[in-house]
DNA sequence: AATGAATGAGGGTTCATTCAT
DNA sequence: CATGAATGAACCCTCATTCAT
């Protein structure tokens, strides 16, 4: 039995520690010295685990990106209700998002600071995921109803804003936030929330809040 | 006759320069020296307008506030429809985001930088703006319906967004912008646009688009 | 009548202030904009009375020097007991130097700053200055007692040292000070202050502590 | 066998490097590209041997006042001639202030610069060093002698003035300066030097004049 | 696998000074 | 007389990064 951390174990706890810091302080303001601070580990040891600062941003986001798809594709199974697809797709950024804070505050806000190779990798994964949300969208907007493009950012602006206003202790845990924003996003925010519903066949919902199964 | 621009025209200026390059480095990245490169003038002659960096961010913040809140009260005129209030409001936001948006990126984007008076002095304006949306939203809510702190954050989510993937070329204009989102956030996206609503009468809608004039 | 002040009367102000800031900041660190601030005259504006901010110095030292050097003159009038004429000067230069303090620390204090012209006018009347307590010295110390040179500086190191300690409160007035210097210096701490002294004729020191008169 | 110098060395280079130039031009007109310049090191690699200027100041300042108090406690053993007593630590302030012009003059000369902690740390050490002094003085000074403060600090004006006219071609070596500052403060200037003295018993005065040691 | 020591580039800011008005 | 506006030079300091060990 061997106690030490592995490679990939102190990387991960190098990104998770830099994601804190990046986090707090931003990307830019953050130095390198902050996370030898905050890690242990000597500024020069540092560039064992990574090439430059940019490269360990880009570490993070595209780890946190992988995370996020990764689990995405486990938890939507088949199933033909759009509905449950979107309402499963908004609860699984969610549980990531607020379990990840720091995580996914660094990839909302500093999404526009790498470049090159790094941006475009990061760009990739980000494409692929905000195309699911737009699958799923394109199946569910009526005619002649919103821009899908509009529709897509403007769920992407109300769940990726969070990371600006979010407080355990007052705005719900990540579950009740996703039915209130799937609420607000299928239904309006004028419509009660209890309100019967077009009977929709649950699309693989298990596991969700009963108001959408139909009953 | 004296055509040569004033203190304040000065001052206005270098307010829209910075918020420029603010925008596009984000403003730990932007140094004074890009500032002075781009109005003209020269590194020490700016801090004849500013005492510092961070004042200058709060200028450029405080300023974008304040005509943010001003054209909201001269737009919002009485009446007792808050649905249109409400798309007035966000008409309102998307207008002068739209046709400000460095300074609408610089404001969602760098609002945590500032500290101590700075930040304070931008965080009541932000507070009062924010309250007449929320206090908006407080009288539209139905009963059992989403909370009132998700629901305006999610709004603001939605709208200030924007800066991060609006197009002009493909995104409609801000009139339109805000049609989408206000009927997203009233009724939702799968309700079509053009659909007959439950009638409201108009309450002091003069100008807005015809579709929230109950025929 | 006129009651507007006159340049002189301005200058000598101005000189007045700005001998407090450099007494206070020192003269490196403070800056003409400290003098601004103090004098209410605009930065460019103290320009109109003087050419540069060593020159500013100049006229404070200069002034300085010219005054202590005048009371010197009006003080000590003919004389043949040389330690007579010791404790007038003693009390001259303390009187001189508590009642402006700021000044005389300035004095002491920034001594090696002026360069070229500036510096030797100043220097000129230090000369002299120190000149006049050299000749009176050179009449008092016995042969084979301490060298002059020695004797002189070890004497203005007592009394331009003051400004390091003195406090108004705890360490008597000037002339308190200038008799205990005077009598440290020529008859040493051992002897007690109000032992009988060899008998010596009164060299002018009408005004002078008792104890200088002999009985 | 290693001689590249440590770190130690290294800094103690740098603190009499530093204390060279800020003797010359003063603190605040030294810049620290100027002891880069001095010492060799890059402008970027001096802060690796101090966090800021200030403390290069403190660091300086510290290590001075350290030795001295070492040094003083390693010469003044005990004894109970306080004149001897005074003697000695005449002596051992002006060997140290001679062989350490520079360092000295920084100490005298900017010792009103630092601030805070840094202030507080040399002031203690200041005060430690004050106070032997004026012990000694204490059991010295007859009653209805000079203040005790008074005189302690003549003294110290005395000897540290010295930065401001010592030449070592014309003003004697520390020890002759020592025994004729001891005699100008304890016999007078009028009282020739090597006139026999009221007996008294030899207080550890091993290597001192002979004039100190009683026939 | 890790670090101490060092550096070039660049950052925000201050300052004495000028000059048209 | 006096000032508002402006500037070039310089200053202290931080940073990401490197390299010998």
């Amino acid at each position: 039995m061997d106690s030490r951390p592995s490679y990939d174990e102190k990387l991960l706890g190098i990104l998770r520690a830099s994601a804190g810091i990046f986090a707090e302080k931003g990307y830019h303001r953050a130095s390198i010295r902050d996370i030898s601070a905050a890690t242990g580990i000597s500024l020069s040891g540092l560039y064992y685990y990574f090439r430059s600062k940019e490269e360990l941003l880009f570490l993070i986001q595209d780890h946190c990106f992988g995370t996020l798809l990764q689990r995405l594709e486990e938890g939507l199974p088949g199933g033909d209700d759009p509905a449950a697809h979107l309402h499963l797709f908004i609860r699984n950024h969610l549980r990531f998002f607020l379990a990840n804070r720091e995580e996914m505050k660094v990839l909302s806000h500093e999404s526009e600071v790498l470049t090159g190779e790094y941006r475009a990798g990061v760009a990739a994964k980000k494409r692929r995921y905000t195309e699911r949300a737009s699958d799923i969208l394109a199946e569910l907007l009526p005619r002649g109803g919103v821009e899908l493009r509009t529709a897509t950012f403007s769920l992407f602006g109300m769940m990726n804003w969070i990371y600006t206003w979010y407080r355990p202790d007052r705005d719900g845990n990540a579950d009740e936030l996703a039915e209130s924003m799937t609420h607000i996003f299928l239904r309006g925010c004028l419509t009660p929330m209890g309100a019967k519903r077009d009977a929709a066949p649950d699309g693989g919902l298990e596991g969700a809040p009963s108001i959408w199964r139909t009953g």
